[in-house]
DNA sequence: CTGTTAGCGCGTTCAT
DNA sequence: ATGAACGCGCTAACAG
């Protein structure tokens, strides 16, 4: 039979209000009857009923965050458990729980949501990523319910994200390979759909512009390239081609370093590389490549915190919005640690 | 407001427990009242309380996923990941909910799955893994409450598990070696304090004896000797050395190909491998490597359906144990894809 | 078939 | 400083 505070304060002789008290830490019990109460609680293996507690105080004390599909690619998986690290780590900081919720579809994915927020199970929900037009963040805006998008979306506004500077991170990236002594240099992006890719290229051409570097188009290689061997190839035998290169993603990186191998191309020898890192892969590639890191637990931690905060501090009025910037730093890796002779 | 079951019963002009009543599919209710309530549900926009639910069936419908700390390497990220799309995958087709706990310390670790237990917060665990004399599965034998260890524990007996056949795994990878045509096979371990380290040692061995091929022990490197390429390269330089190498698991394959590179070996042409997978990691390897393959997330489905069974049956006298098996299935990469033209 | 009553375990008034 | 009583939203037992 499970113990409640009824059986205690029957034991201890004393009221269930009081023994509430004792539990709440409420300053108006006496010592002696305090001892005796907590005393009891020992002794009869007490543990307060959260289900009970949630009921009444009308929180749930917890969170949900949303796993995307598999349709992610893979290598992301790794920086989507650090961030799940990083949230449940966060949040138990803070007292919170955390549930996950995901779904085959879109659709489901609302549903699971929704259910879970509707429902009470959960206070807010954390986005650990993002749709064009998405149905998710469509419904939590307009439904009021708490909740914070890991990454940046220049489709949304006035919603709650944490976000690393992409494109501070690539512009580092490039300031590196600049001071190896690297003046043409490249850049390898990911999907173009994808508003960090953006922001990436943007911070490696605002790098060059600080130089005074030359940023020739053809140097700009779009994502996928990798995957057929024919355009590193081809971009490998360019006139006064790139002596390195900025990579948009650790994916990315190792498809080059994969191509360029097959190729007969060495990194660092013949092509430096740095990753702007979303996975905590580099160090795992040969050559291990040098990339910019973000504190990925803590973007989780983060985001936990705001959107905590927001639950907590109920909507004054308009719904609580912000943005939420943690920082990065370069690593450097054997992928660039050549500089160049000049 | 929230919208509560009392609204609607006032609003439809029924009592509460008619609408409970169609809520919960009870067939006693004339269907036209029945219609009558659902269209007045669907008008307030009423969701049931989840929280309320679970007060008074007594059953949170949840389960808990402890993450190991991150003292785990960081590699098995992959891997657990998998496992918990798994398990929340499982987990939500029968109706449950999934939460995370973690904790820093192995006592941490206990406070939030016993916390999370005994406040009825969920109905029952999954560990994802196990220490030896884990302080974790000692509480939860103990105290009764439903769980599930995924993967093998010599240790531990009379609780649920779910595994992979390890030595058969590593059994089958020695075989495809041999099938193409390798005679002289060594073998390449983990930290040997591990159960599936042992079992996969094992398995390696039988096949070895099934086509008596010799064993030798200079063929048997420990985990770690990819670390210091010494190692390694008097390994390569051994008379009549190994043509072909299974490893314990992909943290120990990539290593191996980094040091094999370093001294300019090239895999599979000096050294064919196959390794023992636990993520998703060798397609990204260059050369991709040959892998034995566990379906992780079907480990995971399955973890959690087991589970949820054993909190529905009440345990019938003696607490619920059995080990289940999920099958796994050899995938040739480029590591292993020359034969040995003999 | 339907409504009334009585809790689930806890917080929070109100009195005292 | 303490106790009694009510209610959170829902299900289940009992009447009719």
């Amino acid at each position: 039979m499970t113990v409640t505070m009824k059986k205690v304060a029957r034991r201890a002789g004393v009221s269930v209000s009081t023994v509430s008290r004792v539990l709440s830490g409420h300053p108006h019990v006496r010592e002696e009857l305090s001892r005796k109460v907590r005393r009891t609680m020992e002794e009869l293996g007490y543990t307060p009923n959260l289900i009970a507690k949630s009921l009444v105080s009308r929180s749930a004390r917890c969170l949900c965050i949303l796993l995307p599909g598999p349709a992610a690619q893979m290598f992301s998986n790794l920086y989507f458990l650090e961030l799940i690290r990083g949230i449940a780590a966060g949040a138990g900081r803070l007292g919170f729980d955390v549930v996950l919720s995901s779904g085959a579809t879109e659709q489901e994915e609302l549903e699971a949501v929704s259910g879970l927020l509707k429902g009470g199970r959960v206070d807010g929900a954390v986005l650990l990523s993002s749709r064009t037009d998405d149905a998710v963040i469509a419904y939590l805006k307009s439904s009021g319910h708490p909740f914070v998008l890991i990454g940046r979306s220049e489709q949304y506004d006035g919603i709650l994200t944490v976000e690393t500077n992409q494109s501070a991170a690539a512009c580092d990236a490039t300031r590196h390979l600049i001071s190896m002594g690297h003046e043409r240099i490249g850049f390898i992006g990911s999907p173009p759909d994808s508003t960090a890719a953006r922001d990436r290229l943007e911070g490696y051409r605002r790098a060059l512009r600080e130089y005074g570097l030359e940023c020739h188009p053809d140097w700009m290689i779009g994502d996928g390239a990798w995957k057929d061997g024919g355009a590193m190839s081809s971009f490998m035998k360019l006139p006064d081609r790139p002596t390195a290169l900025v990579a948009a993603d650790d994916m990315v990186s190792f498809g080059v370093i994969r191509s360029l191998g097959q190729l007969n191309y060495g990194v660092p020898g013949d092509l430096a590389l740095v990753s702007c890192s979303n996975a905590p892969l580099p160090v795992l590639s040969v050559p291990s490549i040098s990339s910019i890191d973000t504190g990925i637990g803590q973007l989780g931690e983060t985001a936990s915190r705001v959107l905590i905060r927001s639950i907590q501090q109920p909507h004054q009025g308009k719904p609580v919005s912000g943005r939420f910037i943690v920082g990065h730093r370069l690593i450097v890796r054997e992928s660039s640690r050549l500089g160049l002779s000049v």
